[in-house]
DNA sequence: GTCTATACTGTGATAGAC
DNA sequence: GTCTATCACAGTATAGAC
C-alpha cells in the first residue's frame, strides 16, 4: 500500500485515533493522580493495551510528555484566538478579560497548567514543534499589549509575571479556591497604572493604613 | 546506654552529622544534575555509604526532600531576620531591599527555591514541621508590608504573587540573566504606587506609547 | 504495521546477618 | 549502624506472532 492508496485515509485516521487515545488516557491519569504517576502500564491498561505496544506510536515517554505540553498550548491559543475579536473597546477592560481567560484557563486543569508553565517533569524539554503554540500565545499576548498600550517589551514581561504569579500562588496554595483570583482585576489595575493605560479603574484603590485620618 | 548517659551527646553529635553529610550530599546532586536527578545511590556514593543506610537516618526519600525543604526555608528565614534591623528608613527603599533580597536568594540556586517554592517533586508534599519556618518566613513579610503601610492581607497576597511571579518567570526563561531581575524595582514602584505608599518612586515612569505627541 | 511476550537496567524500599 | 541480599515496579528495548 502507497500513500496514494485508498486504505492510506482510512489508517492514517485509525492511528491518529490510536494516538488520540493515548494521549486521552494520560490526561486521565495526570488529571486524577498528579503529572509524575502516569506510568506507561496505567495509560496502556486504560485502552486495553499492552505497555510496550505504546511505542508503536510514541517513541518514548517524554513524546508523550511532549504531545501533551503541545496540545495545552494549543488548546490555549484556540481560546485566545476566539477571544481576540471580542476583546472590549475599552483598554482595561479588554486587559481584564485576557487576563481572566488566561487564570480560568490554567485553573480549569491545574495539571495541565503545570505542565505548560511550570517544570514538574524531570528532565522534560519541550521541542521545538511542542514549543511552536506557546511562542505563538506569547506573540499574540505581546501584540495585545502593544495595541493596548504597553509599548516597550519589559512591560510585556512585567504582565507575564504578574499573571503567572497570580496563577502559581493559586494553584500551589489554595487549588479549587479564588483567593488570588479575586485579585486578578486589581492586579490588572495595577500594571494598567504603571503603564500608564487610560480609562477609569475597574477597582476601588484601597487606601493606605493610617492614612485616612 | 539511657538518655542521660555520658556518650549520648557524642552520639547524638556524630548522628546530627551523619545527617547533615547525607543533606550536602543530596544538595551537591540536585544543584548540578537537578532536583529529580537525586538518588539514593547518588547520595550514598558520594559519602561512601550503602543506599540502603540511608534508611538508618531517613525513613524514606521524600524525608529527604522535606528535610531539604525545611533546610532552604530556615536559610531564608536568617536572611530576612538579620536584613529586618537594618531596613532603610523609606518604605518603597525598604520595600525594594526586601523584594530584591528574596530574588537574589531564589536565584543564587534556583533548584533550592524550585524545591522551595514549586512542586517539582512528584507527590511531595511538606510536613507540618518543614513548612514551618516557611509560615515564619511568610508571616514576617507580611508584618514587615503591615509596617510600611500595605494594610490588608489581600495586599500581602498581590506582592507574594508580583515577587514569586518574577522569580518564576527568570528561572524557567533564563536561569543565570537578569531579565525580570532589572524589573525588580519597576515592579515595587507599581506595587507601592497600588497600596499607596509615600515617597518619590525609585525608578521613572514609562511613558505611554503614543501619548508623547 | 501492530500487538504479545519477554527481558534488561535502574529505582525506592525491606529483611536479616554482623 | 552498616552491610548484603533481595523485592516490586518503573521505563525501555527487542524478537517474533499475526
Amino acid at each position: 500500500m502507497s500513500i496514494g492508496s485508498p486504505n492510506f485515509n482510512r489508517q492514517a485516521k485509525r492511528r491518529e485515533a490510536t494516538r488520540q487515545e493515548i494521549l486521552a488516557a494520560a490526561w486521565e491519569v495526570a488529571d486524577e493522580q498528579g503529572i509524575g504517576a502516569v506510568t506507561l502500564r496505567e495509560i496502556a491498561e486504560r485502552i486495553g493495551m499492552q505497555p510496550p505496544s505504546l511505542y508503536s506510536h510514541f517513541p518514548s515517554k517524554m513524546a508523550i510528555y511532549d504531545a501533551m505540553y503541545q496540545q495545552g498550548w494549543e488548546e490555549y491559543l484556540e481560546v485566545v484566538c476566539q477571544l481576540e475579536p471580542r476583546l472590549p473597546a475599552q483598554p482595561r477592560a479588554a486587559l481584564a478579560t485576557v487576563a481572566a481567560e488566561f487564570f480560568d484557563f490554567a485553573l480549569a486543569k491545574p495539571t495541565r497548567a503545570q505542565l505548560m508553565n511550570e517544570r514538574v517533569v524531570p528532565g522534560f524539554v519541550p521541542t521545538a514543534q511542542a514549543y511552536a503554540p506557546a511562542v505563538a500565545a506569547l506573540d499574540n499576548l505581546r501584540m495585545t499589549l502593544t495595541r493596548l498600550g504597553a509599548s516597550d517589551e519589559a512591560a510585556a514581561d512585567l504582565f507575564t509575571a504578574v499573571l503567572g504569579g497570580l496563577v502559581s500562588q493559586q494553584i500551589a496554595n489554595e487549588p479549587g479556591g479564588r483567593r488570588w483570583r479575586l485579585l486578578l482585576e486589581r492586579a490588572v489595575d495595577m500594571y494598567a497604572d504603571e503603564v500608564g493605560m487610560p480609562g477609569p479603574r475597574l477597582t476601588a484603590r484601597t487606601e493606605l493604613a493610617g492614612s485616612h485620618s
